[in-house]
DNA sequence: CCATAATGGTTTAACGTTTGCGCAAAGGCA
DNA sequence: TGCCTTTGCGCAAACGTTAAACCATTATGG
């Protein structure tokens, strides 16, 4: 059997409450008092039983995070910004990754309340779908990132336009000027303000889009397959640099540069969207490309969720986090990092 | 606030006792008063409060996981397994994902202690590495995935000798016979193991391994290099086959090739080992590779940490777990799986 | 010198469950 | 009828902690 606080005060010679408030911090005692209760907690190897606490707290110091992603490529950078942010404040994080079963949601939906998690984290891989479920009222404080927002609900997400515009006007700032955009899927809305931003940023230095955006499936495929049509024809009617939807299709298009003779960047520069680091760094060469800062949008999501718990105000609506631009060498910067 | 059993026990008019055991089907009752609770308990909304439960029962019904795997690629396929084979029986999972900080580990490790979690998975990324910390003999059950398991405990990892020859022992059968081997840190024993399944697999069919094995970083960029040493010599004296120690070797080798002109599988059949499928399936062409199971694995470790608890008997030491091989087209295979 | 406040605690109740034990009523058996 | 067993349920304690209320003692202010 564990060690409890009962035992503790009995060998400081204090009560159960003196032993408490001197571990915790809280009420008047002497000092020295104080210390000796933590001393002999030390000694002991004392460790408080979050269970109980949590029972008479009515919390639990507890979060729940539920996602979609199967492969973690989003994930686990969120999750790991949210353990982060909450260790110091003694919250523990639940991780359901329950691909796009609504059944299989519900019940991990289910084990949560039962759990009485103190919060939780919807986490999706697209900005406008939701889960598979109509989330129940549950009372529970709720954030959502890259996942739909409902009416009055908490969000977070990656500036999309404004990486964009960031990727964009880097490329134009190496000197490029016509700039072709290939991406994924337009029912993603992520690909259409992706798309946007990018447009943006041309007219903002007088320069035209160099086609229409490339619509696609989000894929190697995608980038690979565009890589002929796009730059099948004569030399003359090329763009000199892409601005990819993601990593994937950035990678497909390099590869499908190479295998034509193409080089990159010598005479195609290239940039992606992610950030997907093991990925990014073994491209060749390696793909400068828009983080979407994954992590702290999981830490920020936890202190706002603490936030909320705490009952302090909270504004509703949707975040766009910053991005920032990870510059390799696909799309020939000097002095890039590796 | 949350409803409580007390308010179904009183508007069924029976004790609470008998409430709990009516929910729960222990205790001896009439069966209609079983029914008529539950009926009361479902139309009320009724959620049994885990915590009030775990304490009595001294058990939180929770599981921890701690890995130092950042990108998610091994933790999160075992995640997914583990909390499928938990989800039925109400245990949820704790994920620290805590790179390999020592101070971090202690941290997370310190607060499922105080969590009170019934069992701890360890999961890693190398099955002769632990963690960073020593552990504590805090009497919690733990098993190890992937990672070194101390003498007595309990581990799991995937039988990566078998795994080699299923791999080599393909390549044979789709007739190649000059067969290499490229792959990871021969610091790493599961580079060591897997080289040494290559050798058996050859020699079981009376055939000369193609060279030595050829460690170097587990990296595309190792196994793009190779290509170059490997195969710049004469075309006589090339491998006609080389299974990769990983993923990401074979896909830098079958890029590599691509650059040397030579056709995969038409020349040289690739066999890789991980399936990281989103990555495998990305690979021109799509990689034929070994499945390390990770699912299973999860799912495994969860119901023997589950047996453990319940004090059935469990055999301590490492479970080497079956491995299969996904074929896709880089073999050389007719009728391969997308 | 009295009223009041601060100090350093303790007592007791509470959080929501489960569970060992008790007990009345009904049934079985000789 | 008398005794034992079974049935169906309730009482009360327990799990480990926090927190509100209380209390005796000592210091402070006018």
């Amino acid at each position: 059997m564990r060690i409890t606080i009962r035992e503790v005060a009995a060998k400081a010679g204090v009560s159960v409450t003196t032993a408490s408030r001197a571990l915790n911090g809280s009420g008047r005692m002497l000092p020295e008092t104080r210390e000796r209760v933590r001393a002999i907690a030390s000694e002991l190897g004392y460790r408080p039983n979050s269970i109980a606490r949590g029972l008479v707290q009515q919390r639990s110091f507890t979060f729940g995070m539920l996602t979609n992603d199967t492969y973690g490529r989003f994930t686990l950078p969120v999750a790991a910004g949210l353990s982060e942010a909450l260790l110091d404040r003694g919250v523990s994080v639940f991780l359901a990754a329950g691909k796009d079963d609504p059944d299989l949601v519900r019940l991990n939906l289910n084990a949560m309340e039962e759990k009485r998690v103190d919060g939780l984290v919807i986490a999706g891989k697209r900005i406008d779908r939701g889960l598979p479920v109509e989330l129940p009222d549950n009372g529970i404080p709720t954030v959502h990132i890259m996942a739909a927002c409902p009416e009055g609900g908490i969000g977070f997400a990656p500036d999309d336009l404004s990486g964009a515009k960031l990727a964009t006007r880097h490329l134009i700032g190496q000197g490029r000027r016509r700039i072709a955009h290939i991406t994924g899927r337009e029912t993603f809305l992520a690909a259409r303000i992706r798309a946007e931003g990018w447009q943006h940023a041309l007219h903002e230095q007088g320069l035209a889009p160099f086609g229409p955006a490339v619509f696609g499936s989000w894929s190697e495929a995608h980038g690979f397959e565009t890589a002929r049509t796009m730059f099948g024809k004569n030399a003359s009617s090329r763009p000199d640099a892409v601005f990819c939807g993601n990593d994937q299709i950035a990678r497909g298009l390099i590869d499908g540069l190479g295998a034509l003779g193409i080089r990159v960047p010598d005479d195609v520069a290239v940039v992606g969207f992610d950030n997907w680091e093991i990925f990014a760094q073994a491209t060749r060469p390696p793909l400068t490309t828009v983080d979407m800062g994954l992590t702290e949008m999981g830490r920020q999501a936890g202190l706002t969720l603490l936030d909320l718990i705490d009952g302090k105000p909270v504004e509703a609506g949707l975040r766009h986090l910053p991005t920032s631009l990870v510059v390799r060498l696909s799309c020939g910067a000097e002095g890039a990092a590796q």
